[in-house]
DNA sequence: CAGAATTGTAACTATCCAGTTACTTGCCTA
DNA sequence: TAGGCAAGTAACTGGATAGTTACAATTCTG
């Protein structure tokens, strides 16, 4: 999610003057403490040995904890959204492009747990820290716009039908593509079955798309 | 959640010794402060004066931090698994059966923002309270059976597809329930909508209820 | 009414942890 | 090659916190 070249320096010597290289191998580290262990669990001596280097460094980039939270929040929702502007549906057949959305949003989460659980911790905080980001606007989707444009040819061809909230189609996609990966420790515990078995995702991916599709279908 | 007749004892003489009610107390602030604040961020002292009682009551009753989390985690589930056998979707027509399950659940979950928080702790943690409870029997949740019946009436009936699993039809409602209220607070920020206005609560259950209707119709 | 049980008080211990300080070391460039 | 800059070291401070201790106070029942 951050720079590809960062890499811890464990085990490394000095490789000379780099703060981008630095700030990325930083933030790379504590994504993963955040995000194993929320904002009260993290330890910044932890984070700082993750990422190889001393907590001199985190305090001399990033201010504070909080103040490095907040920069790997930042930067996790800077990634969803450069992923998805990769992502071009408006040229598609209506049932192809929500099809294509719906997949896109279960991949992503699902190769991206930790961002799964950043969005936790956050909604935990009440969204304290994204409300006082001055990178807000940045963590807008378009996607629910290049959405209308879908659903709006959709009904035009007559395959899906007037009336649906583009917002609410893309709530319902991020909805059963987050809950399932979200809860997967508790659900595998209480319902005795492991729902991480590549089965299992590759069927709650199907059924997924197909509720999507369901959900806005002409009658 | 807890007994009705805890209260908190806050600016109350002592009323006389029973220990269950104590317990029921300690409990009630217990749930609010892991919910509010996730393990990592409830304090002890806090708990104990949310309660009206003294932090020696939570170790004499509950042993330590994590045995008094376990015990919340246990109550909130005995509380669903209780409003659940209330429930009778057998004795329904199918489509009705399943909006009844669907907005229960729905309903549930708006009135107990705390079971979703304690939910979340618990994967962050990845289930391993959950896991080592004596009472995990009690957490198995009888609706799937029921709804493996309600889902086979629909297909005599020619109401529903054929082939659907329960789990999935019950992870479906849950998702669409679940992810709404769980993150209400980042995607009112990221939409810059209120999605806690009583009309846009109202508008998701009909689309949360029509959604789990048409990923079952029958074609 | 005495004793048992529940509940309370307040000080305490030991440990943890965010953040700081004062310096040192190493790299790289002018 | 000297100096500036990035990065590192290690001790430290101050405060927070879970959990404990040793007793006291209150309630209620046999």
């Amino acid at each position: 999610m951050v720079d590809s070249k960062a890499q811890p320096m464990v085990g490394r010597q000095r490789t000379g003057r780099d703060p981008v290289r630095t700030q990325a191998v930083i933030l790379e580290a504590a994504t993963a403490e955040f995000a194993e262990k929320g904002i009260g669990g993290a330890r910044v001596d932890t984070i700082a040995q993750r990422a190889g280097t001393n907590k001199r460094m985190l305090y001399h980039y990033f201010g504070d904890k909080i103040g490095l939270y907040v920069a790997v929040l930042e930067a996790a929702y800077a990634a969803i959204r450069s992923a998805e502007r990769k992502l071009d549906i408006t040229q598609k057949e209506p049932e192809e492009a929500l099809s294509e959305l719906a997949r896109f949003t279960w991949h992503y989460f699902l190769d991206h747990p930790e961002f799964i659980s950043l969005l936790n911790t956050e909604n935990l905080h009440r969204a304290v820290h994204l409300k006082g980001s001055p990178r807000l606007r940045e963590m807008h989707s378009h996607l629910v716009t290049e959405l209308e444009q879908v659903l709006k040819r959709g009904v035009e061809l007559g395959v899906f039908r007037a009336g649906i909230d583009p917002l609410n189609v893309y709530l319902t996609i991020a909805s059963l593509g987050f809950f399932y990966l979200s809860n997967r420790h508790t659900l595998s515990v209480i319902f005795g079955r492991n729902l991480t078995e590549p089965e299992r995702l590759a069927e709650w991916e199907e059924h997924l798309v197909r509720t999507v599709l369901a959900s806005v279908k002409a009658e």
